[in-house]
RNA sequence: GCCCCAGUAGCUCAGAGGAUAGAGCAGAGGUUUCCUAAACCUUGUGCCGGGGGUUCGACUCCCUCCUGGGGCACCA
């Protein structure tokens, strides 16, 4: 079924045609975009549209008189019981109780189900998020890009979007040359030999640990072997352990992968190759300086990129323009969301550019950038530097705050806005946080169910529904797959956290107006009712607080 | 110098052409013989960074300036 707002946006647009038809109306272009919003005020309704003002000079009437001929020939809106005009020229539309009960049915009958729409129509979606360079454990600056990403794929998904999850694994270039170098320094200095990190390593504790761990395994196996075949197998070994660390920390948030895709592989299964001969063919490759030169400029870009440095070795773009190659060409993907940290944004242009050398529709590849958040502890901003080794890691912070409060506060900015994230704050604010409160309306919808063990309320009387308190909570449960809509085409899952703030509030306001299990014989039919909206608004909390990749606590 | 993001209540932030600009927190006051008081109810708060413009209508779009953050590598 369609989405309230787009029905009334379809019914607006016969109304308009029709009253045209029919005289009452002067003939005039309709426009392709009907506004449908929710008005300010909970008094004009649930929805309403200014598109009468907006007519006014094509009509070449007053708006109050086009929005009166447009109510007058409006049909097909069973769920509203009452369409008004309202100076100067708006339309509100406002919900028929007997719609509201309904859904509660509806809700009950879709279950895990509940809030999923059918925007995506099974295009095929690949989000990529992450993807930190395995050379140590997982930052705290890539958690906003784990809850960001893995929250606009489950929105995606149930918004009718086939989606799959993927981890790019940055295992070659001369990042990771200098994490097997560095691996190798810190396994050798546990075997008492001293070697030097070299100077581009990696310097934090983590390396230390990594290389002891190895020695202790492996003894001076690495040792005995000629430099250049120790470095990559004991670079194998150490980049598989990093690995299974970021899986680990990133599965305590509730995240998981459908793919860890291997850059390497991009050089071996002649992905790289095929994407040199398609750059060279099309003309978009230039030698000078003794390096490969991507002609960006001859496809509108401000400046030429180095794909082959001078060395021989590719670099990092020509790894992404060959990567997004297999993604969308070999893979086959109809659109791909890349989240990236507001510090790549430079990227972002030639990524454009590189799929019109590939021949590709650039508006297939969505590049989402959120803005760096600056950790603090206690006011103070805590400095980074993975160089020096001084970096907080993301299991700690798991560890310190919890996932859910992690995930919740990281989520409830967009994208856009750069945030500070305090972390004394966070801990000390954890009882008093939004977090509990949307978990506590849960738990306690759970506690009441568990009361209600042994009532019958299957066949619950809907109709009963008729207070404030009770449609209230309805409107706001039937509100979802709309969010859930708006996050997935705007790529923006913030709007969640507000929504399941607002679905907590009335709920608890609810319970405090309506006794749900009464013991009086004359309640019973109420009771039964009120059983079947509270285990809807559980099912409605539960989809919401699964959307954001939270928990669900039956008990607090 | 050029490019991107932001500037809204004491604080953290929603709102992105429409009605009287909202929420949470913080502050003040109140609520429990009864399903979870981690709750509820009442209450104050705004030159929407400044200045121009477009529009019937601008916090929202355009120009400009100011402030903060991030980019502008043969690093990723």
């Amino acid at each position: 079924m369609e989405l309230l707002d787009v029905q009334i946006e379809k019914a607006i647009g016969k109304s308009l045609r029709r009253a045209q038809r029919h005289g009452d109306l002067p003939a005039f272009d309709i426009p392709d975009q009907i506004v449908v919003e929710r008005p300010k005020q909970e008094s004009m309704g649930e929805y309403a549209t200014p598109v009468c003002m907006q007519l006014a000079r094509l009509a070449r009437m007053a708006p109050i008189k086009i929005a009166e001929q447009v109510v007058k020939n409006i049909r097909d809106l069973d769920f509203c019981d009452s369409i008004e005009v309202a100076p100067p020229g708006f339309i509100n539309f406002r919900l028929a109780p007997s719609w509201l009960t309904q859904q509660v049915a509806l809700i009950q009958q879709a279950a895990d189900t509940y809030g999923c729409v059918d925007t995506g129509k099974g295009v095929k979606v690949q989000v990529e998020f992450v993807s930190a360079n395995p050379t140590g454990p997982l930052h705290v600056g890539s958690a906003r890009n784990a809850v960001l990403g893995d929250a606009i794929a489950s929105v995606l998904s149930a918004a009718g979007y086939d989606v799959q999850r993927e981890y790019y694994v940055n295992d070659a270039g001369s990042r990771m040359l200098a994490f097997y170098a560095t691996l190798m320094a810190r396994y050798a200095q546990a075997l008492g030999v001293d070697e030097k990190v070299p100077e581009d390593g990696y310097h934090g504790i983590a390396m230390v640990e990594l290389g002891k761990t190895i020695a202790d395994e492996y003894g001076h196996k690495f040792l005995d072997m000629p430099r250049e075949e120790a470095l990559p197998a004991i670079g194998k070994i150490g980049l598989r352990s990093v690995l299974e660390g970021a899986a680990d920390d990133l599965s305590l948030m509730g995240i998981k992968y459908d793919n860890w895709f291997s850059e390497q592989s991009l050089y071996t299964n002649g992905q790289y190759e095929r994407i040199m001969t398609i750059l060279r063919e099309g003309g978009y490759v230039d030698l000078h300086d003794g390096a490969v030169w991507f002609m960006a400029t001859k496809l509108g870009g401000s400046k030429d990129e180095v794909i082959v440095r001078s060395d021989g070795t590719p670099g990092y773009f020509a790894s992404d323009i060959a990567y997004h190659y297999d993604k969308f060409v070999t893979r086959g993907f109809d659109r791909v969301i890349d989240i990236w940290g507001a510090d790549h944004q430079g990227h972002v242009p030639r990524m454009h550019i590189m799929m019109k050398a590939l021949g590709l529709d650039p508006e297939r590849l969505v590049i989402t950038l959120y803005q760096l958040v600056t950790l603090k502890r206690g006011g103070e901003i805590v400095r980074l530097s993975k160089r020096t080794g001084d970096i907080i890691t993301l299991r700690e912070v798991l560890e310190e705050v919890g996932p859910d409060a992690v995930r919740f506060f990281l989520l409830a900015r967009s994208a856009d806005s750069q945030m500070d994230f305090d972390l004394d704050l966070a801990k000390e604010q954890s009882d008093e946080n939004p977090v509990y409160y949307i978990q506590y309306a849960h738990a306690r919808i759970c506690s009441i169910l568990r009361n209600a063990e042994g009532i019958d309320y299957a066949d619950g009387d809907l109709s009963l529904l008729t207070s404030e308190a009770e449609l209230a909570l309805i409107r706001s449960m039937a509100r979802l797959p709309q969010v859930v809509r708006d996050a997935a085409v705007n790529l923006a899952p913030h709007g969640l956290t507000y929504y399941a703030q607002e679905l907590a509030s009335q709920f608890h306001s609810f319970y405090r107006d309506c006794r749900v299990i009464s013991s009086l014989p004359e309640d019973e039919a109420i009771t039964r009712a009120r059983l079947r909206l509270v285990e809807a608004c559980r099912i409605t909390l539960a989809r919401t607080l699964i959307l954001m990749g939270m928990t669900t606590p039956e008990i607090m």
